[in-house]
DNA sequence: CCGAATCCTTATTGATACTG
DNA sequence: CAGTATCAATAAGGATTCGG
């Protein structure tokens, strides 16, 4: 009852037979900014059955990709995490596949678009623009509904992004993961989101925020154009 | 009628929708090495449906990954090629998954597996090892039943490695891939292969032919094991 | 609540036959 | 040769259930 593979001698059909089904590069996705529990990659991955979810986990794991470590009582709940193998090989393809689909994303998305967490926090990753950051330092808190990470900024360079709170925020945000992707891809502004209630600033001031968002861009066109219209505060939900 | 994509704002997502899809990037190796026709994919592709390619070369069109060319008459026949946004972008996704995939690559492989011609050229271009070809000059071709391709070795460096014949050669090699991809990878050794009569050398001499697999190697366990078994000549088909 | 296993429906695929 | 049309086999999606 083996899986469907291409039975080819061919080290691309090799590494489509191992990563190539659907959901399986999503889900190596969830894991590059931390470990994560099963629920966390449900929630985080709509449309994906809990059977799958359950067999992709389990080839991820017999291919050597990803580990399962149980958390010391009393957590009690076990995590997953990409293994050394898992980031070295897993890493490229993803940001391979991000290039190229980066020039397909759309911005604002169609409704009904869910915006992951991971993604969000992989757009703080890619639309970094370092030549703008020169000598920044700042140090961020995200606060979703389910989750909170955290993006640390130290003279001009990105040093952390991944899960957790942080010790000194200079500006924690609470919003939720649309409102997050909107100001990083410069569609949302921080003004605008604050006065629909969208954006909350906990920790910090405005101006803090609007300098940290000012260090992203997408090089885009649908989003610089979109971006644009930003000008006119947009009230869209 | 659309076709089942992730519903999510994320690059990762967009790409896979693009080409996550099975047969999506095999297809697009099949045409690294130059334009290939309808029927010359559907045989380097076995298990793939006529209408399944039928399908895939119209959204990876649609994409613009991929071109329809139709040749200047009396050829009057069409071929497809990756345009310079599926070279830019493929090619760096293929190489990040042939890099996941020769870990896992076994060889000699199951039996009943199948050699495609581009695998085997990818092979000559992953397993090349500069430093062992410093000041060498090779040009050699290979025929299968139903390809001609063509690698050239100038001054220790690859210039040339694609379909069509060479105005001069120095080898002319005629074989099955099978048996072209064990000599790449250090499996099969020239001698044996000629004594099976399943290597047949047109132009040139073993010697030469000897010099020339010897600038490939394949970096990764199963296949150095196996090296090491063609001390023995085996007789497997 | 977490981490699955089981059923059942729907969508995609694979193989074959057929057509311009 | 370059596809379309058809249909059976398989895999994915969704709801529900079950054991720690």
């Amino acid at each position: 009852m083996s899986r469907r593979n291409y039975e080819q001698v061919c080290a691309l059909a090799c590494a489509l037979d191992v990563v190539g089904e659907r959901w399986t590069l999503m889900i190596a996705r969830e894991l590059i900014f931390g470990p994560r529990r099963y629920s966390d990659l449900l929630r985080q991955l709509p449309g994906l059955g809990t059977n799958l979810l359950a067999q992709r986990l389990k080839d991820l794991e017999q291919a050597e990709l990803i580990a399962q470590r149980r958390l010391p009582p009393p957590a009690a709940s076990a995590v997953y995490e990409l293994s050394a193998k898992g980031r070295e090989s897993l890493l490229p393809i993803i940001r391979a596949m991000t290039d190229l689909g980066v020039t397909y994303l759309q911005y604002p998305p169609p409704s009904g678009h869910f915006v992951p967490v991971s993604s969000t926090m992989g757009a703080l990753s890619k639309f970094f623009q370092r030549e703008q950051a020169a000598g920044f330092f700042c140090r961020v808190e995200f606060h979703t509904d389910s989750d909170v990470f955290q993006c640390v900024i130290a003279n001009g360079v990105m040093t952390e992004l991944g899960f957790g709170s942080l010790a000194q925020p200079d500006l924690v945000l609470e919003g939720s993961t649309d409102i997050f992707m909107g100001l990083v891809v410069g569609y949302e502004s921080v003004a605008a989101a604050m006065a629909n209630g969208q954006l909350n600033i906990t920790h910090g001031d405005a101006a803090t925020a609007e300098a940290f968002f000012a260090l992203f861009r997408s090089p885009h066109h649908p989003m610089v154009q979109l971006n644009e219209r930003t000008i006119i505060p947009s009230t869209n939900s």
